[in-house]
DNA sequence: ATTCAGACCGACTAATCAGTCGGTCACTTT
DNA sequence: AAAGTGACCGACTGATTAGTCGGTCTGAAT
């Protein structure tokens, strides 16, 4: 087989104006949405001619599906792995925190990845597994703290749900709000609702105080 | 002053062909998103004319508007007040069910009205707010449980946000897999996440069953 | 019977969309 | 030096967009 086979599955070459288009149609599609971000914009943004956008991705959804790849990368190589000999919580909070200082930094990427999760264009694979590679560490996570009995033992797949749904919620709010996001006690009361849901018993709770 | 002032801010007659054009855009929105529902495309759906759907309403824009305060009255008119003498667990399990029965029942609706929080295209008004007619009840009810030391002590806002994060979530699975909303174990687990969530105490908590 | 109002129609427009294509230019390879 | 390669350009296309407009029809008021 030649080498071009692998070379178009695996990793395209990132060349300076590929780099450029994907920046621009991250920070247009986090402004207008992914419908809203014309290619003819995406292209005058990226200070490159219409043409060049397609002669280095077939499609407008070849693009956000290779600008979704690449946020997920970016994102996952932004959380490193927890100590595994730490406790649950520790552990937990490690992630949390991570991800969610990643998402403050990065407010475009935020509401590229949200757009795209809601996008009806896009083929919708259960929205479930497609962080696997972000998120990779969460199910293993929850297996663990469900077998132990420190997590509640809810279906696997609806505690995922949750999980990713109410960080979300927060990164929401953090992200459009960013002085509630740099608030220490926020984010701590954002992390307590957190452990407290999929724990069923959280430290900082009214009544432990 | 005229009556037809009143008429054009309070409540625009609902003729067939209004109604009619309202049950399309909510069919096509929720299928293809708000940018992707196009107006000849809502019209030929409603079986009317091009240029009746703007008789009725001045815009695009308009017409989602109009749809969403009709969704958001259809949801809040199903949702009848809880008892204020049950305990606030039931209270909150109450309003669960009912709003989680009526979005199974009403898939459309939910699905609109998650396309219509992400759209770009319309204002932000804190999204904290937005559903205040449909979800009236709830910061009463989280101030109340805060006051007597039932809920967690975290930041209002914050606690609305997660609870309507979690909810959403929570609906859309059972929505886009009815399967599992129509299971009596994933109802209740759902119900015990957010409950965990809120108050930092299960009942159907792993170790406590 | 005539007039008037407004619900309704559907062909139309100007703008915008994703995607194409013939061609220029810089850089290797021979 | 000649030929080839591929990144890059930007004018172009056909389809689709939100929204318009002159006109028809119906039913109530005069």
């Amino acid at each position: 087989m030649s080498q071009s086979a692998q070379q178009k599955t695996l990793s395209p070459p990132m060349t300076d104006k590929r780099r450029q288009i994907l920046d621009a149609a991250l920070a247009l599609c986090a402004e207008d949405g992914l419908q809203g971000a014309a290619t003819a914009r995406i292209a005058k943004a990226a200070g490159v001619a219409n043409g060049t956008l397609f002669h280095h991705f077939p499609s407008k959804e070849a693009l956000i599906l290779q600008l979704y790849q690449d946020v997920k990368t970016r994102m996952g190589a932004a959380i490193h792995e927890a100590d595994p000999t730490l406790p649950l919580y520790d552990q937990t909070r490690h992630y949390w925190q991570l991800a969610m200082g990643w998402m403050q930094a990065h407010p475009n990427e935020l509401k590229f990845v949200l757009g795209f999760f809601h996008s009806p264009l896009l083929a919708r694979p259960a929205r479930s597994q497609i962080l696997h590679e972000a998120l990779r560490f969460l199910p293993a996570l929850l297996a663990k703290g469900q077998a132990s009995g420190e997590l509640m033992n809810a279906p696997a797949p609806l505690l995922l749900e949750v999980c990713q749904g109410q960080f979300l919620a927060c990164a929401s709010l953090f992200v459009d709000q960013p002085h509630l996001g740099q608030d220490a006690y926020w984010q701590a009361s954002a992390f307590a609702l957190f452990w407290s849901a999929i724990s069923g018993a959280n430290p900082y709770a009214n009544k432990d105080v």
